[in-house]
DNA sequence: CACTAAATGTAATGTTATTACATAATATAT
DNA sequence: ATATATTATGTAATAACATTACATTTAGTG
């Protein structure tokens, strides 16, 4: 939370209650959560909440690069453990949907370099892979 | 289509009529197409076709790995250029939407070896990275 | 032919996300 | 301080994407 303040502040980007409500709720997840599930614990505390105020707190925080959205599970999840901009991976189990964020430069390195080839600019964000999860396994 | 003709014998699956139909629609476009845009075209083959009828035939192609699910876009699109189950990767524009896929060993070692690193074992499927392709930039 | 399993038809509904416009709060300039 | 512009939020409706449930048809099997 302390980072989110700097950051914004550094960036000149305002941190509103309502957005920090969004964050600290999606901070207090440890996996991805759905916009409309988010949204039923945001309503809690703001009874007016409707699916375009936490799409719009979750852009804003998504440009920030505080939160990521999580293409596979339609789902959003603070960003943990990395400086922002960062460029790493996002396991997400198919079976039990936990995810695992990682940072790995190596990995960054290799797919970057192979989409230069095709003249392709990688943008920042994790990227997503799909797999089974050791728990998930025998 | 020869190949997916095979692909079916070998595996006791039957492309039926309709199912061939959507794999057709598919494989005209260069670029992933949403499941009611290619039911809008369907219709037009055959008028009774509802939203099911479509993903139903997307299922039974997703499952035979002639069709691949972006994530990133909602969309699919036909399979090229490579062996069923393969862990390629798919290079998506954030801007004009365009798509490449390629195959790429290295990158597929180097997300598996970090993915297994935390007990985690990479399905099929290649892998969605956005980006800025050429044209998209100056 | 009778039976079964697989595929398709049909309708309704669930889930995720956006658009449009009104109101309120905040910043900037005079 | 007041007027003005900008940004943020409220409110309602709708769009876009996907699934469920059950009826009917078609294709395979004994
Ligand atoms: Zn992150
Ligand atoms: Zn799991
Ligand atoms: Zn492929
Ligand atoms: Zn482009």
């Amino acid at each position: 939370m302390r980072q989110a303040e700097e950051l914004c502040e550094d960036q000149g980007a305002a941190l509103t209650p309502l957005r920090r409500d969004v964050y600290e709720l999606l901070l207090r997840h440890d996996r991805p959560v759905g916009a409309y599930e988010l949204l039923d614990e945001l309503k809690s505390l703001r009874p007016k909440a409707a699916p375009v105020t936490v799409y719009r707190a979750l852009d804003f925080l998504l440009d920030l690069g505080l939160v990521h959205r999580v293409n596979a599970l339609n789902a959003f999840s603070a960003c943990r453990g990395h400086e922002t901009d960062h460029r790493g991976l996002v396991l997400i189990c198919r079976s039990c949907k936990a995810t695992v964020e990682l940072e790995d430069r190596k990995v960054d390195n290799t797919i970057r370099r192979s989409a230069a080839e095709l003249g392709f600019e990688t943008g920042d964000g994790p990227v997503e892979v799909l797999g089974t999860c050791a728990g998930c396994r025998g």
